[in-house]
DNA sequence: TTAATGACCTCCG
DNA sequence: TCGGAGGCCATTA
């Protein structure tokens, strides 16, 4: 399934997030070089459900550190979960230390 | 082909 | 400083 299409560019960056880090739809996008399409990264994120392997959507929030996401999962409680797992702390819903335990994926890239 | 949707981001008041 | 509204791009029907 060679979809080559802006999702799989999605997916390869939200896996290659290291656990324990966060990144935002808008740095990801960014670096695809469409910081403009910083939607078309969480509309990817729809269709990332059952895939596999399974996309670590959890680990990416908006530039707010806000887990917007989190009712497009499963559960709304599972995404905090999965990142209180890997040790990051929600508060709120929102990320804290987002900017400490942001994830750039230009600089991985 | 056109129109509508979306887990966003940035700008202006 | 805080809040609200609009705009951007790609995919799907």
């Amino acid at each position: 399934m060679e979809q080559q299409s802006f999702y799989e560019q999605v997916y390869e960056i939200v896996k290659l997030i290291p656990k324990g880090r966060v990144t935002s739809y808008g740095a990801i996008a960014k670096s695809l070089g469409a910081g403009k399409s910083s939607r078309l990264v969480g509309y990817a994120m729809n269709n990332a459900h059952g895939m596999s392997p399974p996309i670590p959507a959890h680990r990416v929030v908006n530039h707010k550190g806000l887990l917007t996401g989190k009712f497009h999962f499963a559960t709304p409680e599972l995404m905090q979960e999965l990142l209180e797992n890997e040790g990051v702390v929600i508060e709120q819903d929102k990320v804290q230390n987002f900017k400490t335990l942001f994830w750039n994926p230009a600089e991985e890239l």
